[in-house]
DNA sequence: TCTATTTCTTAACACAGGTCAAGGGTGTAT
DNA sequence: ATACACCCTTGACCTGTGTTAAGAAATAGA
């Protein structure tokens, strides 16, 4: 990958749809660059999700909070991918989770506005973000299936063979909480793999 | 709800996109009516999935099977919802599920190569899609979040309020199943729940 | 109606992973 | 160099759910 990175949400877009050279402007031009520091929140429980992000580089985790004001965290995302409360988004709803940036991220952002007068001006996005959603959707099944019939140990070495650059960027208690396990196990299991191999 | 069982797919198009009258023939014409016998397989493992199928009537599970040989079922699907394997379907891969009629079913079916043609000759459809996955994707998650972090009890409790007729309709193996824990344990449950109210 | 098959329940036991509590590293700011 | 976060690990104990095995209840077929 070595695309300049105000060209890469372009070039991910052109991977699944046809784009006119006179849209790419047209695109560009709906979204707003956006940076956040690490620590700070992009989106809080409670709030409307104004805006759909795709993040250039930089990593964030989205969360809820339950009643005993544990976190559970059900994504981290890294460069080059979306991130957004996607329900709150389009329904225009409050908000059930927390977005946070783990690193200081550099993203491009949309609101719910920009983007409906995008699929008039560009019908082409229309599929570009079917073929995404679609992708989403089998990825989440996956993992809903690895989830609920899989051992820890098992969801622990997928992880480790997909993202292995996830294990250098995120802390540990993140991604016990990403695999929906106690940090205590996440530790137990590590130690195990570590005297097999 | 009463409307024509030919219509009902053009009914719940039109809930999320606008069709020209013109068009409605198109797109009936593109699928193809198609029914299954109780206990019948619509998909095997290892066979492509052709079709996404809209059930117009019906009761359908699709699951696969582990190296112990159990099954584990990931969708239940009833009347005026779509099954298929999304990613055997899109990607020409063989599919790693089954499905398989719970009921004698009448399905609306549409091969890939049909859905493709019948997105350039009805664009407005590339929406409808768009707005299914988008709303596939956020439930998704919403169950995935669900079964990492609620218990078994709280599970079974939403599926009861959210699909009471499941109950009726499907046996209880198979909803232990896709609640993601054992028969033995749903029946605790019950009896639990059952003294309680 | 009788029988066979499928579906559901119960009980005893086992175990993965959670919880609680404590302690040790490591990085960063001053 | 020191102090303070933050992050990770370890051990002891506990609990929910799986497993195995058996039998009861319900349903469908003859």
């Amino acid at each position: 990958m070595n695309v300049p990175e105000e060209n890469k949400l372009i070039y991910y877009m052109k991977k699944w749809t046809t784009i006119a050279k006179q849209d790419e402007e047209i695109i560009l031009s709906a979204f707003e660059p956006f940076s956040i520091k690490k620590k700070k929140d992009l989106l809080r429980y409670g709030d409307e999700c104004k805006h759909i992000y795709f993040i250039v580089k930089g990593c964030l985790r989205s969360y809820y909070v339950d009643e005993k004001g544990n976190e559970h965290i059900y994504q981290i995302r890294m460069d080059n991918s979306w991130i957004s409360d996607l329900e709150s988004f389009f329904m225009k709803t409050p908000s059930r989770y927390y977005i946070e940036a783990l690193e200081d991220a550099h993203l491009l952002r949309i609101t719910r506005e920009k983007l409906d007068k995008l699929y008039e001006d560009v019908p082409t996005l229309e599929r570009y973000f079917r073929i995404l959603f679609q992708k989403a959707y089998v990825n989440s099944l996956k993992r809903l299936s690895s989830t609920m019939w899989e051992t820890a140990v098992e969801r622990y070495e997928n992880l480790l063979k997909k993202h292995p650059d996830m294990f250098q960027r995120v802390p540990l208690v993140y991604i016990a909480s990403y695999l929906g396990i106690a940090p205590e196990s996440l530790s137990r299991i590590r130690k195990q793999n570590k005297s097999v191999s």
